[in-house]
DNA sequence: GTTTCATATTGACGCATTTCGATTTGATGC
DNA sequence: GCATCAAATCGAAATGCGTCAATATGAAAC
């Protein structure tokens, strides 16, 4: 379950659409926080929560110059979701979490 | 924004462990409820909330047959964000969510 | 050092989510 | 028909989340 909740507490962060709007605005590389907020109607704080979250699941990185936050993405933690993602699509002949298949009725009358 | 909260939905519903967990067994193939109640300590119902969340947002689709209710992953909808988190790692020359980034006197000071 | 500006934090407010026990629904078997 | 079983729904309680205004922090400019 510990390795659930490390990919969940990810897609929960962008399980907000602000959120995934942000990330999608820092694909193209990295914004200051003036920058971002210009592009949604919330407030100043709004949005540093928001910041936080995702600096938090580790989706973004903050790098702070002077007066200014610089966030960007961090695509290593992309790309462990995206694995996680590739493994659930791939075909897969056994699998752990059906060792005990048997114990079900309702599964033995459907194989 | 339409489009980010088409993704986020698939997101948030991920963004519960358990969730995770029963989207990663139907990685393998169908299972009726029953087989996946076994897995956890929850209550029925608890469950039932759970794969609703799961099929109303796309991820799973539910075949009823008599009594029983079989679930499997639809790999089309994990395949809809892992476009999402391709396009988000790709390298981007411009995007249209830097339109007016010169506005902006931090990141003119950066760039 | 005082002002100004960008960002973070706090506290409060509704609203959504997770969870459960109890009940309902709907199919199967007697 | 009646009992049984799988799953869904309902109602309630606790917790978490998104949001804001107000305030705090901390760097830059004067």
């Amino acid at each position: 379950m510990e390795e659930y909740l490390k990919y969940s507490r990810v897609f929960k962060a962008l399980g907000d659409p602000k959120r995934a709007m942000i990330v999608d605005m820092l694909s193209c590389g990295e914004l200051c926080a003036c920058m971002i907020l210009q592009k949604f109607e919330m407030s100043q704080s709004t949005l540093s929560h928001h910041m936080k979250i995702l600096c938090e699941c580790g989706l973004v990185k903050a790098r702070e110059q002077g007066k200014w936050t610089y966030y960007s993405l961090n695509k290593d933690t992309v790309n462990n979701i995206k694995q996680f993602l590739c493994d659930i699509t791939s075909d897969k002949e056994n699998c752990i979490c059906r060792e005990n298949a048997d114990n079900c009725k309702g599964c033995d009358e459907y194989e």
